[in-house]
DNA sequence: CCAAAAGTGTTATGTCTACACCCATGA
DNA sequence: TCATGGGTGTAGACATAACACTTTTGG
């Protein structure tokens, strides 16, 4: 068999479609949402569904992927985009063979996030009301979600994922909400803080204090990213076992 | 834009490749190896590539994959194939626009492995003869490799493909080199041991000893994986840091 | 007997966790 | 002044690394 995968006719293969899909995460209220968009025909009209489209001839696959992000959100950042998976079972579009490559955007919470693209086809849904059945996706969409979160839980502790969540400064409260979330546990504030700021380049001061909640606090210091986060990340998998308390 | 990549057309989509390439380690000789089948036929006429074929339209990636693993290597092992990227650059075959999924298949050694092919078109290539660029791939291989090294790195400590290197039974020697080959570490023999025993689960005496090698030594015990390996590893990523020893 | 590799014991060091406590702010 | 969250200190539990030492084999 080796010479017939070797030797193909250019011209003898199976044509498929291939699609880019483009999961964008963000935190939202503390929550992690997903940019959906509503389907407008058949199959699966009216159901939401992951932002993608058709890969060109002349673009590569990360270009694809960029090139819908920013349809979809404005954003511009290859550097947000992750390749995270591939999906091609043929039952999977009814009307067609489609391959669909899928990505992972991560973007900080952005108002009008949906601003460059249709506004009542677009939303941030939150990903608890599609983890737990509450809305149901058009095609295998569920399980690209669901694979494409438990990516970002396995990245947070291997990259350097987490800052893309927060904003270009934030304080370490806001950079802990984020693996709080994506992980579902509690983190030690003090722990935390400690881990973070134990080696030099991975959150650097900048001097300024964000202003306290509406209920008071002391006004946390804000950080930007260091460059260490492009090697790793300072914080270990936690388990999701809910006996851990946090600085309240 | 939303509407453009959610009404598609069916017919009116630009027509793609898709081939799915399989990446076989197996630890051979106390090495990681890669097989190859040397292509007969241009481009890249008489280049080593990674083995792989068309998807047919009426099978699944992961199907079109466990195909391409019995094909080549005679083994019919779902379980050993893990999904790790999709690759499509236009330029990436000159002739046309391929998109390909890549799969890393893990075997433990086996004479023969590419028994149910042409021997002269298959063989097992040491890892490092490609990394440090003495052997050139077809392609975009090389770089398919290298994630394809890449993510095992990882899984090592994430996942329990490990046990995927060695036999049904294995002594934690064995099991230990894996680790030391892919990491490019050294690891303490006594440590390793009491990591992986600390937690029942990990391997599971099987009573049996293997024989010592040529050079003596206390005949090891032989164990067989347990069922944690399907929830992680015991043995965290070290750094390739040379400063450690063995038991020698 | 010796060399080699498996396997056990031990100890210093480092990391993690939990929680007490102080600080700076808004109301 | 109180409530709220930021930030520091610290003691015990636990994990890790290093390596001495014992065991069991082949030659």
């Amino acid at each position: 068999m080796v010479v017939e995968t070797t030797t193909y006719d250019p011209h003898g293969f199976p044509p498929f479609a291939v699609t880019v899909d483009v999961v964008v995460l963000t935190m939202s209220d503390g929550r992690l949402h997903v940019l959906l968009v509503r389907r407008g025909v058949p199959p699966f009209e009216g159901m939401w569904a992951i932002p993608g489209g058709f890969k060109r001839p002349e673009e590569s696959l990360d270009e694809a992927a960029q090139r819908e992000l920013l349809e979809e959100t404005g954003v511009d950042g290859a550097s947000l985009l992750r390749q995270f998976g591939a999906y091609g079972d043929p039952e999977r579009d009814p009307r067609m063979n489609v391959v669909t490559i899928a990505y992972i955007a991560v973007l900080r919470d952005v108002q009008g996030i949906a601003g460059g693209t249709d506004a009542v086809a677009a939303a941030l849904v939150p990903l608890s009301q599609i983890l737990n059945g509450k809305i149901e996706l058009a095609f295998d969409h569920a399980q690209i979600l669901r694979d494409a979160v438990e990516r970002v839980r396995t990245d947070l502790a291997l990259t350097g994922i987490a800052t893309a969540f927060v904003g270009p400064t934030f304080t370490l409260a806001e950079l802990r909400a984020v693996y709080e979330e994506v992980w579902g546990v509690q983190l030690d504030a003090a722990n935390f803080r400690r881990s973070v700021l134990a080696e030099k380049g991975w959150v650097i001061s900048t001097g300024r204090r964000a202003r306290p909640g509406p209920e008071g606090g002391k006004p946390a210091e804000l950080y930007r990213a260091g460059r260490m986060w492009r090697h790793g990340a300072p914080i270990r998998y936690a388990q999701p076992s809910g006996k851990r308390r946090g600085s309240k």
